[in-house]
DNA sequence: GTCTATAGCGCGATAGAC
DNA sequence: GTCTATCGCGCTATAGAC
């Protein structure tokens, strides 16, 4: 899906999202540190200069490729509406078909790239904390002080689900029906976020 | 930084551990691709040529450092003896203690590498298979149909926690006791196991 | 046994020609 | 706007001197 310009650009308009597009893919496969500028150009027929040309460096062109283009604010009342003990299920089952779509792809380069690099690694962590645990926690009326370890207990297994799904491809979970993880999966989430862990 | 000497190195009592243990701590730090023999032998205090003296290549060196000093065939017996219904926190409660021991370095160095490099995957998933939860369920007895499906989501929550606590570092869960993310997860794995899932 | 030196590679980035 | 050419770097690995 190539959003078309209007007006006359300069060269070819599909460049811009060639390159992009190229980029999301490798930063997904490789992660930021083993994805290479010159792999990115020739994936997308154009030449390494030009990316410089277009995003200036490597660390611009990651955030430009990974900027999420789901928006979080615009997913999460679907899985805030409803009954109180569902809000798992939910998430579990958004959080797959994100993952799942072209998009996820976003999704992945961060993921793999947060494990060996630093910034990379602060910018999901944000991501999760700010776009998805706090206001899921916030609108459960969850008790500050449970807010972190139930967050963090969440984000274990939306990470591991991910990890295994994505990036290490385990079988059974790599090829499950998103149905199937999410019976299994959302109950978890929900106990994590509203149930008794101790 | 040079507490380099010339001449040879007299009587130095175990050069090959040493490089061992810088090795170890640099996968687990930095990941299979990222770490390097020049650094790794830095920090050891030896020349990067005496590092593929003792072992040969990179491959060589990361498998001596990750060779898995504990042995799951002598640690498993302790979490299958018992009732059947406390597998799961018992699975957690020694997954913590070894990750946290010195020995976990070469466990988040494992972790760590399968993430970017697709033979450090390979040998991460076939650990976890063969080694832990092909044991497990064959232990439990669980209906072989649903054997791959139900290690998987094991897997999931296993990998989770080692990702937030190890090697993303989120507070509230690298931070937690482990007797508090025994309490959280044990529950969830034993569902798992031997629980609905559907 | 240990170190120096270097071959050979791929990388990010840039200058400047068309 | 696009590309060629190149700089400077860090890496693995090896050959060979002490």
């Amino acid at each position: 899906m190539s959003a078309r310009r209007t007006g006359r650009r300069p060269g070819s308009p599909d460049t811009r999202e060639a390159i992009l597009a190229a980029a999301r893919e490798a930063f997904a496969e490789r992660g930021f540190d083993a994805a290479s500028i010159r792999a990115i150009a020739t994936a997308a027929g154009v030449d390494p200069a030009l990316v410089h040309h277009y995003f200036g460096g490597k660390e611009e062109l990651f955030r430009a490729a990974t900027a999420f283009p789901a928006d979080p604010g615009r997913l999460l009342p679907a899985v805030l509406a409803g009954d109180r003990d569902g809000v798992g299920e939910r998430l579990v089952r958004v959080f797959l078909e994100v993952w799942d779509s072209p998009v996820g792809a976003a999704g992945v380069a961060l993921l793999r790239s947060a494990v060996s690099n630093d910034w990379t690694a602060r910018l999901l962590r944000e991501f999760l904390v700010t776009q998805v645990l706090r206001p899921v926690l916030d609108h459960l009326a969850v008790d500050p002080a449970q807010r972190p370890l139930r967050g963090g207990l969440v984000a274990t297994q939306l990470a591991g689900l991910a990890m295994m799904r994505y990036v290490l491809r385990f079988d059974a979970v790599a090829d499950a029906e998103p149905a199937t993880l999410v019976a299994a999966a959302g109950p978890t989430v929900q106990r994590y976020l509203t149930g008794d862990i101790t």
